[in-house]
DNA sequence: GCATATTTGTCCGTATGTATA
DNA sequence: CTATACATACGGACAAATATG
């Protein structure tokens, strides 16, 4: 496990002054969390305990506190007495993440006629979103599209559980998109996919569009894999 | 919130000493849990911080930390400044598992022929377990034979976070069994119809074994929504 | 409605064990 | 092997919120 020892990121955290009452460990996590999907946190950094608890003027408890939910979300990886550390997924992981996303998203996507229209709405909502953002060249915003994309997918079974799960699932995935060094490579092939996908729902054609769907996954999922392994 | 001031089981948790050195809160966790899944901790007690923290020998921020990880697999649940309580889930809750369960479990059986023999051999060896159960008149082996058979099912998919996920939805729902008073009602229904999902996927019958799957669904779900909205 | 006791939220200082230089 | 740095866990403190009479 590599040790950065460089806490620049230290000052964009400590920036507004957390208030006193409640459910602090949980704004720490978010906090942190926000870092890490930016990018700030890069894989592999160790977080120190003392050094972060003081920029951000709260206890170690309550860091330890914030530490375990993100280790829960694993995004963070606890090494016993050494210390935590932003995750690095390999390619094990990121396969193990593709076989769930198949799962989920394939057997919530075929709800779509089910689903209430709200939720088939935030489908052409995410595809709209990404549509504008690749006319204003805003490969950032193509990027979250296809996030939401994704959500908008799973909540077509209209199950709080399940969104959290691939929400999980997806933060994660983030972590190891920090090899794409540039997100446009990484984007621009699938936002025509997820046009197509939609546009076979729309013709309720929502076998073809699972199988549409399953072709993104592997595509997806063998892009990052020889991008990973190529380290 | 109902409070329960009886504290009996404190007890049974304190038998065997803690042993000193690593991952201590999640020890803790591993015992309430377990405590919860008994029925010993029935849905709806608050846990007092400074009863059960004095009962074990350990502190009170040990203890938070396991009450956190419990909170996380929505076995607890937190209201600030009242404290934790074990979860009570209602039909909204039960209704959301359930609908998380069918996208999981139907995406996961479909993985049959591509599953590994080892898995295959899981699914076999849950049902033959519960058989077993049956024919010696064992229906607590019945009641764990169907969720081996669920968490089989899943493992056909060959995801872990897949795995976890079913995992903590089966314990959640296993407080929601509570209201079930007699196990054998609940579960004779049952296992007719995992021979039957078994007895389908050996021939091949995917598409088949996946509906009679989804028909279970329905029918624990009706069976535990009727049992907990007429209370 | 009020006063009191209990419980929780937050934080500190410190002793101990462990890994790394 | 020693020294240093760090994480782990404990006990105690105090304020704030809640429950109880």
């Amino acid at each position: 496990m590599t040790t950065a020892p460089s806490h620049d990121w230290l000052g964009s955290l400590a920036d507004d002054r957390l208030s006193q009452d409640r459910a602090r460990a949980e704004r720490v996590a978010d906090k942190l969390r926000d870092r890490m999907l930016d990018g700030e946190l890069t894989p592999g950094l160790q977080l120190n305990e003392k050094a972060i608890s003081d920029a951000l003027g709260i206890s170690r408890n309550t860091l330890r506190e914030a530490f375990r939910l993100l280790t829960h979300e694993r995004l963070l990886v606890h090494e016993h007495s050494r210390g935590v550390f932003v995750c690095e997924p390999g390619v094990d992981e990121v396969s193990d993440i593709y076989a769930a996303r198949r799962v989920i998203e394939c057997g919530a996507i075929r709800r779509w006629t089910d689903a209430t229209e709200e939720a088939r709405q935030g489908v052409r909502d995410a595809v709209a979103f990404g549509v504008r953002g690749a006319a204003m060249d805003n490969w950032l915003d193509v990027g979250t599209s296809n996030i939401r994309f994704h959500r908008a997918i799973t909540a077509l079974a209209g199950s709080l559980r399940l969104n959290e799960e691939v929400q999980r699932l997806l933060a994660e995935l983030r972590l190891a998109f920090y090899v794409m060094g540039n997100p446009r490579e990484f984007y621009q092939d699938y936002l025509p996919m997820n046009r197509a996908i939609l546009a076979l729902l729309d013709a309720d054609a929502v076998a073809e569009a699972e199988q549409e769907l399953l072709r993104y996954f592997d595509r997806a999922e063998s892009h990052l894999v020889t991008r990973l392994s190529g380290r």
